[in-house]
DNA sequence: ATATAAATTTAGACATGTCTAAAAATATAT
DNA sequence: ATATATTTTTAGACATGTCTAAATTTATAT
């Protein structure tokens, strides 16, 4: 079995480097898990033993096929457990990530395989992150930003990016929310600031950082 | 904060002391735990100095008034993610209390209340023991054991002292559950063992020990 | 190519919690 | 009352994971 730092480590290498798996560094490793870089050095010399990473010293680490497997099972849980506590507790998309943060290192998984039932088997967590369904299979989202369309394109807000409270509470005041159908009216050249057209006629301007927090789908 | 081990021990200190918080002794501590006394009598030191538990050396430990707060928590939330995985996730009662031994951990104190409001604010955990309240009252218990009964006596089945998944599936493969009415129809003074009458008719003979871990209530 | 900067690793310390073996205190028996 | 057994504590070791400071390696700039 794996630590709970462990855990925490495979989690944060598979976000950095995503599917295709590529090599990340110590420092953002560092950075992910609010820790030195010296404690990731020492954590992923014992991955490497463990063949959880495949690491060489000054070249950055990967996750091996077991270690993968690993952290697609810690982010299943924890997306499950915050689809539970908005769905069912009634909790904001805004409050849950530091309670999944503990509940995706609970080991059982027959548990999580009837939570997974119980919330009908759902294909996104509520910040629009797919789900890993139980063989570790994850939908990889083709990454298109609400900065990326172009002037007058049509487009559905599907996943958030950057999923603080403070951005959640900032999507939830303007009513950006996940869902949403939009146009970009406009582009404004000075701060790449954007305008948009929400639904049917709500309009709002939101700044550039805004728009590469936000993924869209174009249908 | 509280780690992890430290609410064990709370905790533990809280069962095997109950309500009128007798001393526990730390070779008591070791074996409900599951651990050396050496280990018990470093614990109860720290416990000491945060003022969760007072002890003098050689003389056994109480918990505080704030270290008994601390272990009702624990329990509250253990009790509820039992009802939670039986209840909501259709685990049976035999399989739940080593996943809740983790659950119980989690810190969220609005996501218990809000827990105990989606099992509709329980008094009674799937085993028959008493939930205590967000306010950290609990009901305590009478306890009157079947092995207590005299002849002829009616009673009902409303808990378990031994919660073991070995003692749960017996009762449950001797269908005596909670809730089961039943009559004491004779006991057998060569090994203490019972007979009795379940419901309306089934009959069945049960051994002094199993009857000595069984709560009923006589109304 | 060499100097400087940045990233990474190592060394050593510390915190938490566990264990075994030995010492000390307490309980029990004669 | 004294010997023996039991319980409890202490001492010292170990495992995990973190940190700071120093050393080393790699990247960047001139
Ligand atoms: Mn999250
Ligand atoms: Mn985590
Ligand atoms: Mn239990
Ligand atoms: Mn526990």
């Amino acid at each position: 079995m794996n630590t709970l730092a462990e855990e925490n480590y495979l989690k944060a290498i598979y976000q950095l480097s995503g599917e295709n798996n590529t090599g990340v560094s110590t420092n953002d490793i560092a950075k992910q898990i609010k820790t030195k870089a010296s404690s990731v050095s020492d954590m992923l010399r014992k991955l490497s033993n463990k063949r959880l990473a495949d690491y060489e010293k000054y070249k950055g680490a990967t996750l091996t096929k077991s270690g993968k497997k690993v952290a697609l099972k810690v982010i299943r849980k924890h997306r499950l457990w915050e689809l539970f506590l908005v769905n069912k507790l009634d909790f904001k998309w805004d409050e849950v990530h530091e309670i999944a943060e503990q509940l995706e290192h609970i080991v059982s998984p027959e548990m999580v395989n009837r939570l997974d039932k119980f919330l009908d088997y759902p294909k996104y967590d509520p910040h629009g992150d797919p789900i890993p369904d139980k063989n570790g299979n994850i939908r990889v989202r083709k990454e298109v930003f609400l900065s990326d369309l172009s002037k007058n394109q049509i487009a559905r807000v599907v996943g958030v990016k950057d999923s603080s409270a403070s951005f959640l509470q900032y999507l939830e005041s303007v009513k950006l929310l996940l869902g949403t159908e939009l146009v970009l009216l406009n582009r404004y050249k000075f701060d790449n600031s954007l305008s948009l057209k929400l639904g049917a006629k709500k309009e709002i301007t939101i700044s550039n950082k805004v728009a590469q927090n936000l993924y869209v789908s174009t249908t």
